[in-house]
DNA sequence: GCCGATTTGTCCGTATGTATC
DNA sequence: CGATACATACGGACAAATCGG
C-alpha cells in the first residue's frame, strides 16, 4: 500500500497539541484549511481528525469547530487503556527505570481449565512466561504471558527480558491489531506477597487481556497483577450515537 | 438532523452478534452485500463496520473479509469502558435489579482543593451528589457526581434516583459526547464501609471520570467506588499505525 | 507460480443538511 | 439573514491482500 495520507496529517496535528502549539481549549484551524495545506480533500482530513477524536485529543462541534481537549498527564505510570501499548512502550514513555526479571518460561499444552480461561483451544501447544517487572527499584507488576506457539515460534527468555513485542513486530512481522482488556481487582495471593513488593496492600488491580493479529487468530493471554497504587488505567471515550 | 443511516446499519448487525446469529470466528457478508441490503453506498456500511471494529466486535482483514472476534461475557456486571455510558444503561443490559439511594444533594461552590481535584475553577457553583447503588440487594456502588450547575440547571433529588443523564439528554437537550476515566484500586475508607456491603473486602475500585458535552465544556466530574468483586471494565482497542 | 475474482483499504469530488455566529 | 463550520451520504476510481483454479 503506498503509505496513508491521513497518517502524516494525524501525526502533524497531534505533535501540534503534544507540544502545546494548540493548546488546551484552543480551536483547531478548520477542515477547509487543512483541506488546502494538505492539499487533500475533506473526506482525509476528517479521517485523521476522528482519530483524534477517538484519542481524546480533540472534541469537534457542530458550527463551531474543533476543539483541543487534551492536557498532558500526572505523575504515576500512566496506561492507556483505550490503545495498545506494550509495557516496554508505556514505561519508557514515563521515563522510568525498569528491569524485568523472567521467573517462569516453559512450553506447556492447553488443558481443559486452561482452555475455558484463555480461550485457546486444548491440546494447543503454548509458550508460559512469569515475569515481574522492578520499576525503579520496586518490584511492581507480576506479569503472565500466554502465547500460541504456533504463532510465536522462536520466544525465548532473552527476548521475554527485553520485549517481546519488539520481537513479534520486527522479526516475526506479526501485526497486532485489536485487543481486549479487562481491569478488575483480587486480593493478593501469597505468591503476589511472595513476588512483588507490596507494601502493606494486601490486594492487586488485575488486568487480563487477549490480543488478536491481523489474520484473527488470539494469540495471546495475558494477566498482569499490579500494586495498586503505583499505576492507572487512562481511557477517552466518545459516545456512541445509538 | 433527519436520522443517520449508518446507525440502524450499525444496529442491525450488533443484534446479529450479540445474538449469535453472527458467532465468533464467523465472517460477516461483504460490504457489497450490506451495501445492497441496505441501499445505500459502500462508505455508509463501511462506516457502521468501522464503529463496530472500535468496539470490539469484528475485525476487518484485507483481502478476507470482516471477522466476529466477539464473545458475550460472563456473570459479574460488566462496564464498558471503551465506550460511554451511563449507570441505568449498563445494569439494564446486564439486566439487574438496581435500587438507588440518595445519600447527599447539595449545592456547594468549588474551593481551591476541589478545584484542583476537579478541574472545575475556583467559585463555580456545583451540585454535589452522593448516591449508593443497591444491586439485587447489595450495596455495591458508592458514586459521587458533581455537576457544573450553570450547564446542569434544575437537578433535583429525584432525578438522581431515576437517572440523570436521561434528564440532562432528554430534558435539558444535551449532548455527552466525550469522556476520560481512570481506573484505580484504594484502600476502603471507613465511609466505604459503612456505606457499601464490602463483604469482607477492605479495598475498592475506585472509576474517576470527567464528562464533556458538546460545547467542550467539562460539566461533570464523578468518583464511583466499587466493590471489588462485583464489577469489571472491559475495553477493546485498535492498534493506531503510527 | 500466475491469473482473475473477490474483498477490504484509501482517496477523490460533489451535494446537501444543520448548527453556530 | 448570510457566512462559516462540521455532519452525512453518494458514486466512482484505483490499490492491495487473499484465495481458488
Amino acid at each position: 500500500m503506498p503509505k496513508a495520507k491521513y497518517e502524516p496529517i494525524y501525526r502533524s496535528i497531534r505533535e501540534d497539541i503534544e507540544t502545546g502549539k494548540l493548546g488546551y481549549g484552543d480551536f483547531l484551524p478548520s477542515e477547509n484549511d487543512y483541506t488546502e495545506q494538505f492539499g487533500c480533500t475533506r473526506n482525509t482530513v476528517r479521517r485523521a481528525l476522528s482519530m483524534l477524536t477517538a484519542d481524546g485529543f480533540v472534541l469537534p462541534q457542530h458550527g463551531r469547530g474543533v476543539q483541543v481537549i487534551y492536557r498532558p498527564d500526572e505523575n504515576r505510570t500512566v496506561f492507556t487503556i483505550g490503545g495498545i501499548e506494550s509495557f516496554a512502550e508505556a514505561t519508557s514513555r514515563n521515563q522510568k527505570k525498569v528491569v524485568t526479571k523472567i521467573e517462569s518460561f516453559k512450553i506447556i499444552e492447553a488443558d481443559e481449565k486452561l482452555s475455558l480461561k484463555t480461550g485457546f483451544d486444548i491440546g494447543s501447544e503454548l509458550y508460559y512466561i512469569e515475569r515481574i517487572r522492578v520499576v525503579d527499584g520496586k518490584a511492581l507488576i507480576f506479569d503472565t504471558n500466554i502465547f500460541l506457539k504456533s504463532e510465536t515460534e522462536g520466544l525465548s527468555p532473552a527476548i521475554a527480558a527485553d520485549s517481546i513485542y519488539r520481537y513479534l513486530e520486527n522479526s516475526l512481522h506479526m501485526t497486532i491489531t485489536t485487543s481486549r482488556r479487562r481491569v478488575t481487582a483480587e486480593k493478593a495471593r501469597s505468591r503476589d506477597k511472595e513476588l512483588l513488593d507490596l507494601d502493606t496492600y494486601d490486594f492487586v488491580l488485575v488486568v487480563t487481556g487477549q490480543v488478536f493479529n491481523s489474520k484473527g487468530v488470539m494469540f495471546e493471554y495475558t494477566q498482569s497483577r499490579h500494586r495498586p497504587d503505583q499505576v492507572c488505567f487512562v481511557e477517552s471515550a466518545v459516545r456512541q450515537k445509538v
